[in-house]
DNA sequence: CCGTATCCGTGGAGATACTG
DNA sequence: CAGTATCTCCACGGATACGG
């Protein structure tokens, strides 16, 4: 990137990381920790190959990005963040609260990769019964966002959902020529909420939906009613969304230190 | 700028602020407030004039940035922050925190604007006798970073000139052909650490030198040996300096709430 | 199959001149 | 003072071809 040429920390930090792309390979690498060159590729739907290529050259000559020769068995090199990269993760995670604001208005043509979930799962939300049981929501969603807000349905007309009004049928492309739908897990217990993809063993509730629609529950922001017209289909103990609540923001650092 | 097409919070708020310059112009408007077209254009060394208005204009459609038409007196439009706006102080505040690992290594051809200091200085120093008087630390810096680090009083080869360049008065005339070196002021009293632009009123101490010897020597990254050898000059209490003290990290937001 | 390099069309970035 | 207009050129995005 051509350097801002300005002797101010914001300046330089932009002169590093503030190219197209850039942000969002880290987001990759945070999310993920060492990834193949292909899950990079594959977490970043819309970069082109060589410009990912590019980046991480960038980014290992400015000693933001590791590369790793992997071991026999796997016989690839990893791209890892290196200390000072992962110290992008505040900046990340700032950045997704303020972009949070935005999520209730898909542009209708976006794509969605489930382990996007875990900056506002983790920063945004906490468990309000911290001391209940050890509690999973299995989430599905597609891998894209439908223009009308319909989920991937193939799941059976059962749920607790009054059938009827929600899902109207067409879901663009159901019958995917990829790998279906994406799977991920949010736990609760310990007082912690993490997410990971992947189904869960045995989940206490699973939600189905599009991405807006399954975010805009499990952060409060749309009502039950309103996501089931909009295609939510929900299997098991409703209780679990409840004990997610919306973590009020902790001021830090801006202002005055408490003495 | 082009959207990402992804539903995630950070790539939504790179969305819009990702391009590059905006969020250098959310920097000048965090640190001065309304600010006419022109003090943004000074505040932004390096940006093309077309790019400020295009920026502006995407920034107030996005609903960061409002735009004001100021009163008689002045009679001009002031651009101010939204509520939106001013939420992405965090991110800068991370930003800058990040980006202060590079300022001990200016490229040596940058711009400075003493306002800048505001980030560093109450991000990233407390006061570490708050009980102690008020204070105030008067800093003088030239408006560019000289290749060789030297201050911008023309740099007398020696060190510690305990010469007449007092605090009260005679500005250090270097030939500067513009309007003379940037004066800011840092004041210490009842726990906190601000800075202002303009002269103090009666410091307790004066540094001048260049700008990364004189954020060097405030953030503790330089001895006073060193910098003095890199062109600092002092008058008055040092003692001032040491009250200032980088403050550790506050961790927030990112791991489990400590219940 | 994984990672990189090359080619090309488009659009944004940057410098400058100009206007209400 | 507050922008707009115009031009050039590089960077980006996209496709595709190449090397391990």
């Amino acid at each position: 990137m051509r350097s801002y040429g300005q002797y101010c920390s914001v300046a330089k930090a932009l002169d590093v990381v503030g190219d197209r792309w850039t942000l969002l390979i880290i987001r990759e690498l945070v999310l993920q920790g060492g990834c193949r060159y292909t899950d990079l590729l594959h977490g970043l739907p819309g970069i082109a190959t060589n410009l990912l290529a590019v980046r991480l050259r960038e980014l290992e000559d400015a000693g933001v990005v590791r590369r790793e020769a992997a071991p026999p068995p796997v016989a690839t090199t990893l791209f890892h963040l290196t200390d000072a990269g992962l110290d992008l993760k505040p900046v990340l995670l700032e950045l997704g609260r303020w972009g949070t604001r935005f999520m209730p208005f898909p542009s209708g043509d976006e794509s969605f990769r489930s382990h996007w979930l875990e900056f506002p799962v983790s920063n945004l939300l906490f468990d309000s019964e911290p001391t209940g049981p050890a509690t999973e929501i299995e989430v599905r969603t597609g891998h894209d966002v439908a223009p009308d807000g319909a989920g991937p349905d193939g799941a059976g007309p059962d749920g607790a959902s009054p059938d009827g009004a929600g899902p109207d049928g067409a879901s663009p492309d159901d019958g995917d020529a990829d790998d279906g739908d994406q799977v991920a897990v949010i736990e609760m217990g310990g007082g912690e909420v993490r997410s990971r993809v992947g189904p869960a063993t045995l989940p206490d509730l699973v939600i189905t939906g599009s991405p807006p629609v399954v975010l805009g529950v499990l952060m409060h922001m749309l009502t039950l009613p309103e996501a089931r017209r909009r295609g939510l289909r929900t299997t098991g103990n409703l209780g679990a969304l409840d004990r997610l609540q919306p973590r009020p923001r902790v001021e830090a650092g801006s202002t005055t230190p408490s003495s």
